[in-house]
Formats: structure tokens, C-alpha cells, sequence
DNA sequence: CCATAATCGGACCGTGCGGTCCGGTTACCG
DNA sequence: CGGTAACCGGACCGCACGGTCCGATTATGG
């Protein structure tokens, strides 16, 4: 695909440093740490990352399409599982581990401009209403949801999470019960305003 | 409190048309549009806005203090409610309305500096408290959460909402339903994780 | 081992931000 | 109505960021 010539053994291995540390980076110090400091953290020149990430947004866009597309393959996997709720919850906590830090606004944002990013995303969410499919006619989940609204509500546990401060590393497992149970047709409440249409 | 003098007729004038504009622009752009457009926004030179708010944070933390303290106001009006858990959902909605753009991880960075917004914080998070404590013994929600946990998961509706471009504006009332039902006892399941003990 | 082409890295640039300053203006008070 | 103190606003400053450039360096193929 991107690959007109070898990368020789140097860049490559530059090329991996500069994705790791801006993973690390990104993940502990939010999408605004500058490129610089990820350029240090990489023991690298601030030169060397623009030129394998032409921008700032291109690097952010590396790793994000890297974590969609596992988390695209993770959910391939779980759509052939026995459990359908189960699965769909085994998706939800993948979502938490693998985001960290980058929410839906981000990802959007960033695949406006990014046709292959926006094709990952759309694949991604297709496995997303696949498994919510799965669940709800299998009894899992209440019917009145749609993938949509699980797309919506995908980040919403690690986001409860991180916004206490001191909260320990995985009390998003947490937020992720109470909303599933939520998403539960034992004991369900009608619900207001139709499911949203976009995704 | 901090009225040594009382502001001349112009000043007070510029003040308020300064905290709506900001407010207003806050709300739409997010936390980071510059002071400049606020203050061209609100027909005024950037000089002005200084002179009112020494920085840019005082001028958020003002307009978060107002939105902290008439939560508050509506909390302990709905601490005398007959029902304990509808008027837990009252505020919950309330929250969504009022915190648009704000979520708790600002308001904590906010308040860590500022004294008056950290004790305004302390006493909403007092009320929430005791507003999941009446819900919680009335039956209304599950006896395994606590008020740390509504306080992270309160800005998990607009949140989620506004994660999806081009949703209706109270898309967030979905979101809150469906959490809701997650803190109902009906059809409850056992939580991983202890609850968090910060807030 | 050398020629060469690709890569490296840090000095450098432009921009836009938060924040300061001061001459001109305007509201208050006697 | 005049003196004065407060306020207004925009020119200005320093800084940090994303992004560029080019001389020094290093991996690679013959």
C-alpha cells in the first residue's frame, strides 16, 4: 500500500520510537502535548517526526487508525461468539483499554479529512451494530437501542472514569456495568427522543 | 464580598455583556476560543476583558461558579421533593443542561486554584450526595453506588450526545435514561471495582 | 572500502495566543 | 459645569507551538 520502497533500517525502527512515544504521550498527557516533547521522548529531532508524519494530525491519525483497526478486528472476532451480550460487553471493555484518552469528537474530527480513517471508522461501526444486533435479538439488551446509541455511549465509561481525579486505573469497569445494565431489558424505562441516525 | 466600591454604571454594563459573551461562545466553540473573539463578541477591546478578569481562567472559573451555584440552588430545592429518585433525575437533567461544554475534568483543574470555585464544588457534590443517599433508601436507586459515582457519571449524558455530529440538541435525555435504568435496582448486577472514594 | 543517497537533528521562521500598557475618553460628584 | 478618577480599547510584548530547512551523519550497494 504505502510501501514504494524499503524503508532502510534506521528510519524504520525511528519510525516505531515516535509512534510508541506519542501513544505513551498522548495517552498520560492528552492530545495536546506538542510535538516536540514527543520528539524527546523518542530521542529523536523535532525534523525526524515531520518527516515521517508530514503533520501533527497525521501522527495522531496513525495511531488512532492502528487502535480502530484492532479494535475493528477484536470485534470481527467476538461476532461469532456464543454469548452475544457477552460479547458485546467483552467489545465495550476493549473500547475502554484501547481508547484511553481519545474520544469519538477526536476520532470524528480526525477523520473528516482522513479518507482512510473515515473508511476504518465506518467498518468499525459496522461491527458495532453487528454485535448490538446480535444482543438485542438474542435478548441481551433491550430493542429499543441501536447501534448508534452504543456508538454514542461507547466512551462513556473510561470518560466517567478519568474525570475523577485519583480514580484507580480501572474503575471505567465500573461505569461500563452500571451503563450496561442499563442497556439490560430487565427493568427497562421507556426512552425519550428517537435513537440518533447518523453512525 | 468583592464590592470595596460599587462599579461604575458603564463597567458593570461591559461586565455582564463580557460573562455572556464568554458563556455563550464557551458553550458553542469549547473551552479554548481566544480571549480576543470573546471579546470581540461582546463589542468590547480585548483590554476590557483583563481589566474585569485578570486571566482567562478567572473568566471561566466566574462563569462555571455561576453554573455550580444555581446547580446547587437546584439541588437543595429538590432535597424536600416527595420523590426521592424522580427529583435525582430532575438534577441529572438539570447538570446536562447547564454544564453544555463543561465537564467535571475542567471544573476540577479549575477549582484546584481557586478557592471559592473548589468550596462551591464541595457543596454541590455535598448535595448530590445526599440526593443519591434519600434516592438510594427510598428504593429509587441500586444500594451499591454511592454519590462519587453520580458525580462521575454526571456529565456522561451531554457527553455522549454530543460525541455524534449532527444530534439534536436533546439527544442527552436518551443518554441520561439509559444510565438511569443502570442505577435502578430493577434487574441490577453485581459491579466490579469498589467505588471511588474522592469526591 | 568508497560513493552516494537517504536520513538525522537542531537552528530557524511565522503565527496566534494570553497578557500588559498607556493615551484618550467617559461617567460620576461637588 | 468643571475636575478627576476610573474606565476603555487597541497597539504592543513574549512565548510556545506547528512546521521548514540544510549541513552533518550514516546506512547501503557495488
Amino acid at each position: 500500500m504505502t510501501s514504494p520502497r524499503p524503508l532502510r533500517a534506521d528510519a524504520a525502527r525511528n519510525r516505531k520510537l515516535l509512534l510508541a512515544a506519542a501513544a505513551d504521550e498522548f495517552d498520560v498527557r492528552g492530545l495536546d502535548v506538542s510535538v516536540a516533547d514527543i520528539a524527546r521522548r523518542a530521542g529523536v529531532g523535532k525534523g525526524t517526526v515531520f518527516r515521517h508524519f508530514a503533520t501533527k494530525d497525521d501522527l495522531v491519525a496513525a495511531i488512532v487508525l492502528d487502535r480502530i483497526t484492532a479494535l475493528t478486528e477484536t470485534g470481527g472476532e467476538l461476532l461469532t461468539a456464543a454469548d452475544a451480550g457477552a460479547a458485546l460487553l467483552e467489545f465495550l471493555s476493549a473500547v475502554a483499554r484501547e481508547m484511553q484518552h481519545f474520544d469519538l469528537m477526536h476520532l470524528q474530527r480526525a477523520a473528516e479529512f482522513d479518507p482512510e480513517l473515515s473508511q476504518a471508522q465506518e467498518r468499525l461501526f459496522r461491527h458495532v451494530h453487528a454485535l448490538v444486533e446480535r444482543a438485542r435479538s438474542s435478548g441481551a439488551v433491550r430493542t429499543d437501542i441501536t447501534g448508534a446509541d452504543v456508538v454514542a455511549l461507547m466512551c462513556a465509561p473510561k470518560h466517567a472514569a478519568s474525570s475523577l481525579p485519583d480514580a484507580p486505573p480501572d474503575l471505567w469497569q465500573r461505569y461500563l456495568a452500571i451503563i450496561f445494565d442499563g442497556l439490560r431489558p430487565a427493568g427497562a424505562h421507556p426512552l425519550p427522543q428517537p435513537p440518533p441516525s447518523s453512525p
